[in-house]
DNA sequence: TAATTTTGTTAGAACACTCTAACTTATTAG
DNA sequence: CTAATAAGTTAGAGTGTTCTAACAAAATTA
């Protein structure tokens, strides 16, 4: 049984992964906001329990046992967010932080409760796939607004980094996962996009944004 | 802000406290399952924080701070437990364990959803009060099952100390809070109660049970 | 009352997780 | 290719929570 601060190292090494699966030492010590020391002794201890492999100087690489028992997390973290959400009436800009603290909650049958009443979820609230019980991922590749063109029409399906002020943000111009946006324009200074959907007629969009609406062509 | 490990102090010092409401190490470090000294240097600390009156060789005493803090953990105890029965499905014997580590989460909000959404319930589903936001607790004063007499007729309004396999033993018995049950004979040698109620027109209950049930006189 | 048992405290240590300071290895810039 | 910078490690310490061993006080028994 890994410990809540364990698991929280696990997930943060699974979604620093890139395709390569490699992770910095440096990178995890920023993104847990935890001194790099404190990182290295970690994974150690994590290497001692196998679920990372850990080489001095080397990258970091989760083995096969630590990528499920992260998913496993993240499918905790995913089905919370979704039942606060759905179950709770919850805004999706809400649930992050209380999901952050249920994800360690060591009750079987408390997520596997919610998954039934939710009746088996396969996104959260903020478009990212719930992970299986096996720790399986079935994600689709979505294309990033922000490189999509001038007259494409697309369909909004995730974001990304969803903090609770971008997530506001959100709120406040009526964009939701979805929604149908047509791309009027696109500003070549600054790579602003000009969008309508619904009754927004036209609605300025800067790059930061862009950069975190994920979207499936139509 | 009281970690989780002094929450579960402060809860287990209030529901040791008897009319006087001193506790003794002794009991408090058997209750917790935790050794004497720890509870003794536990106790130092929470005095620092003006939690427990603590006095050498003396019996413990919370502070009006530390009855407060104590049960508003009760209170999110409770709301959990009933959150998890009516909202969720649970049985009242699946329920504590869950319970008593959803009552550590930090979130107001989370709390405050629960109570709306359960439409502020002054029970929880073992009939145990919920203190209100002020912590705040008003229980009626029920009377043991085995206090009654031949020939009463009386209403379960709690159960004691509930356990797992107690609330099984009910389940199986199909008694459950509101249930009228009839005294029909008490046997002088163990005060075995034989009682009747809905369908079951004959069922022993022993003095252990007896003594766990609460219940209101017709 | 005196001996014994129970209850409670002190001292010292261990484990989990965190930090800063100092050092080493790897990468980047000139 | 060196010099400077960035990334990573080691050593040592601190906090929170727990333990065992030894001792002291209080309560109980004889
Ligand atoms: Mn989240
Ligand atoms: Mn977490
Ligand atoms: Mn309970
Ligand atoms: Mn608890």
């Amino acid at each position: 049984m890994n410990s809540l601060v364990e698991e929280n190292y696990l997930k943060a090494l699974f979604s620093l992964s890139n395709g390569d699966g490699e992770v910095n030492v440096n990178d995890l010590s920023k993104h847990l906001e935890i001194k790099m020391p404190t990182v290295t002794s970690m994974m150690k201890k994590l290497a001692a329990k196998k679920l990372v492999h850990y080489k001095s100087y080397k990258p970091l690489r989760l083995t096969a046992r630590g990528r499920k028992e992260a998913a496993l997390v993240i499918r905790k973290h995913r089905l919370t967010e979704m039942f606060l959400v759905e179950k709770m009436g919850f805004g999706w800009e809400q649930v992050h932080e209380i999901a952050e603290q249920i994800e360690h909650i060591k009750s079987p049958i408390f997520f596997s409760k919610m998954d039934e009443l939710l009746d088996y979820p396969k996104f959260d609230p903020h478009g990212s796939p719930i992970p299986d019980i096996n720790g399986k991922i079935t994600g689709k590749a979505y294309r990033k607004l922000s490189e999509c063109n001038e007259g494409d029409t697309v369909k909004m399906a995730a974001v990304i980094n969803t903090s609770d002020e971008f997530l506001k943000f959100l709120n406040s111009r009526e964009i939701h996962l979805g929604l149908k946006i047509k791309i009027n324009s696109v500003e070549p200074f600054d790579h602003t996009m000009v969008v309508s959907y619904e009754n927004h007629l036209s609605e300025s969009l800067s790059h930061m944004v862009c950069e975190r609406l994920l979207v499936e062509k139509e």
